[in-house]
DNA sequence: TTGACACTCATACTTTCGGGTGATTTTCCA
DNA sequence: TGGAAAATCACCCGAAAGTATGAGTGTCAA
């Protein structure tokens, strides 16, 4: 069965094989200008490739690393000072150049609420001032600079 | 002479054209076969150079703009603005996180002064607050981030 | 020399900020 | 489930900040 197979084969690429031997004679000189322009298409490209430099187009694109990209916040100051997530939003804020009132009615809290945060913030900052809780802020990295 | 010369020349030209045409005929095959390569030798060539797709190499530069960078004044923003030597100087003060007191003190003046030249900066910074003045000056380049 | 401008200072007033104290509600964890 | 911490709000008061207006001085250039 296999052998018969195989045989059977042989004879079918034998066939083919004589045809186009046949082709080859009737057709000879187009064949041969067939192949001289193939050979010749990929020397070219053969020699293109070759002598031809790499094409390497070099983009160099400067990137700006800003601080403020890469902002990590210093969680451990946080932890350390006790400064909770209310008392940081009102420092960002304060931060933005919010006034107190400003602040009241984005955090949706009466004035004296963010009165008493920024107080207690003051306190842990160990500042006077918000200026210089803005200033200290940003020197400990709690809040970008 | 001119006329000579040219005549001449051209002489050659049709002696040399002649020549050319009995090279054509008597190996014709050849000339065939090589103009064919030839023209299939530039055409590989060609195909290549347009195939190649450009080697694109990506040099990021990056530049960290770190608070440490030397800091250089936006000059030409505090001339437009109309800002005033004092003004700045005030500026960086309460930007230092310094109370109007205090600024008046190191810049021996009045209170009055620094409210005065503070006054004059919010305007012209188009602002309400000192600490939006500081927020709105770092961000035109007029004091260090 | 005159006008523009920066710097200085003052008075009067309003608004905002910050400190102090106390209280209620909410959240969350042991 | 009780209590600590967080968050909320209120009232008072003084200090600081900011606004408005006016004015005196010095400099510098047209």
């Amino acid at each position: 069965m296999l052998l018969y197979g195989v045989s059977l084969a042989g004879l079918l690429f034998f066939m083919r094989w004589l045809e186009f031997r046949l082709l080859v004679m009737s057709h000879a000189t187009e064949i041969y200008v067939a192949a001289i322009a193939v050979v010749f298409l990929v020397l070219g490209i053969w020699l293109a490739k070759q002598l031809t430099k790499p094409k390497t187009v070099l983009v160099e694109k400067t990137v700006y690393v800003s601080p403020s990209d890469e902002f990590t916040r210093n969680e451990k100051v946080l932890e350390e000072l006790g400064i909770s997530k209310r008392e940081l939003e009102v420092l960002e804020l304060i931060a933005l150049g919010l006034s107190n009132n400003e602040i009241a009615a984005r955090l949706f809290v009466s004035l004296n609420t963010v009165k008493t945060h920024s107080s207690k913030l003051f306190e842990k900052l160990d500042v006077n001032r918000r200026t210089q809780a803005v200033e200290a802020a940003k020197r400990l990295g709690i809040i970008p600079l």
